[in-house]
RNA sequence: GCACAGGUGGGUGAGUGGUUAAAGCCAACAGACUGUAAAUCUGUCCCUCCUAGCGAGGUACGAAGGUUCGAAUCCUUCCCUGUGCACCA
């Protein structure tokens, strides 16, 4: 029989790093429930398979799923391949693309791997809403949105916007949070997790459990973590995210580019390191050195000790020292995919503006030409200006290029 | 179905016949300064080509046509969005 940590023990450190519990008094009650009667919670997390890969942005629920599961909990992670064809309209201002269900199918398949980056595989059930979702039959889809109005729904702050500004927002869209309560219902949940970006959902999973005689789940939310620019949301699309699978090598170095502000944020969000000890190291520590210790971290979690190690290593070489790490990324570039050529003497024209597109430093060869023009690209460390280089060594060269922050080795075959 | 209002570059948002790849702002990118942080200042910010020059060409303002020497700006048709009315016999 499971033995449970005491009550306010375990209250404690759920409420760390999350940014509301509604309401505090159920989750008690749960919890004293569940340890009186030995029964662990059913914690629900569900994410839609919307995009292939997750990103720290993400690990900050996952993270609060896994401190449930620490605790003897059973941790759900419901992945939404259904409601994934709607597109969680949360947040959006414009109605989502569907995605094909062969793309959510793929989806789901990396998430699995990715989730138990952070959480226990032995201890997580997962779980598909298309078990249940695919067997509704319209007669019950009816009866599902007889339990909630238009006005309700209209509440969210998205839908409310939206239809005041006078902009489209489709009949499904409306559905979304319906099934995602739903859910709720069919898994039995005690308590749901997401981010504050969730909480109207997550609360229509309450109301939906008790209209269909349940009791009504405890709703957690974890503040939404910004992303490298320290403003807007981390989110792949806009280009702002750190992917837990990226090298160890990129991952430092996204964490090192945040500002110091949001180094805190990151430690409190993405660390276990204690809220007193955060505060010590606010006052005590260089900033940069704190932030190479989060780096550190944060590549040591989804990577290993030796790999963040290395990663520093790498990281100062290029950043600090100017020198080139070893893990730096190489490009081979046969010489006739960049339009170069090959005198009589051995010796290869290289056009560099093409080598640059060609190494993904440049958007297009009239980005590169900018580029150089504006004596950003440095080759071999010297500043670069002309778009023709000449090599007369043996044939594969390996060009060190950097342009800006960016740095890679380019090897020239001809 | 009818009427009205809209659809401009990554995002906002000017521009209503003619110095113009299309103001300004934001984002982004680069340079200086730094701790690759922040802040600040400067430059860049559709694509292709080369002899790389404040060069040449090609695309671009929902789509397709048309009127004009010339259109993002005028006309026609179509598509899309929203609003109101109607329809629901």
């Amino acid at each position: 029989m499971s033995t449970f940590a005491p009550v306010d023990e375990q209250l404690t450190y759920l409420k760390k790093g999350s940014a509301e519990i509604i309401r505090e008094a159920d989750l008690r009650a749960k919890l004293e429930k569940s340890r009186a009667t030995g029964k662990p919670l059913r914690v629900k997390l569900g994410m839609d398979p919307t995009a292939p890969d997750l990103h720290l942005g993400h690990t900050v629920v996952l993270r609060k799923l896994k401190h449930f599961q620490d605790l003897g909990h059973t941790a759900i992670f419901l992945i939404g391949d259904f409601t994934g064809m709607i597109g969680d309209p949360t947040g959006r201002s414009i109605t989502r693309p569907p995605l094909s269900r062969e793309q959510i199918e793929q989806n789901a398949e990396t998430y699995k791997a990715q989730v138990f980056k952070i959480l226990d595989p032995k201890k997580t059930v997962i779980d598909f809403n298309r078990r249940w979702m695919g067997q509704f039959t319209s007669d019950d889809f009816v009866r599902l949105m007889a339990k909630y109005t238009v006005s309700q729904l209209l509440e969210r702050e998205d839908f409310h916007k939206r239809f005041h500004e006078e902009k489209p927002i489709s009949v499904h869209e409306l559905l979304y949070p319906l099934v995602q309560g739903y859910d709720s219902v069919a898994l039995e949940a005690d308590v749901e997790l997401g981010g504050t970006d969730q909480k109207f959902n997550l609360l229509v999973g309450r109301e939906l459990q008790r209209s269909y005689g349940q009791e009504s789940q405890v709703v957690l939310t974890t503040p939404i973590l910004e992303g490298l620019d320290g403003v807007q949301k981390m989110s792949k699309s806009l280009g702002n995210a750190i992917g837990i699978h990226e090298p160890p090598l990129e991952m430092y170095g996204k964490i090192m580019s945040i500002s110091d502000e949001m180094m805190w944020r990151y430690y409190e969000l993405l660390t276990d390191v204690q809220v007193a000890d955060i505060e010590t190291m606010k006052r005590e520590t260089h900033p940069m050195q704190a932030k190479k210790a989060l780096a550190g971290k944060i590549v040591g979690d989804f990577h290993s000790v030796e790999a963040a190690g290395k990663a520093a290593e790498d990281w100062a070489k290029q950043f600090q020292k100017d020198q080139v790490p070893e893990d730096a990324e190489e490009v081979l570039v046969p010489i006739a995919e960049i339009g170069g050529s090959v005198d009589d003497q051995g010796r290869a024209g290289v056009r560099l503006d093409r080598l640059l597109v060609k190494c993904g430093l440049a958007e297009s060869s009239t980005d590169a030409g900018r580029k150089l023009k504006q004596g950003s690209v440095r080759l071999e460390n010297a500043v670069q200006k002309e778009p023709r280089i000449v090599l007369t060594g043996p044939s594969p060269a390996r060009l060190t290029l950097r342009v800006g922050k960016q740095l890679r080795i380019a090897v020239v075959s001809w």
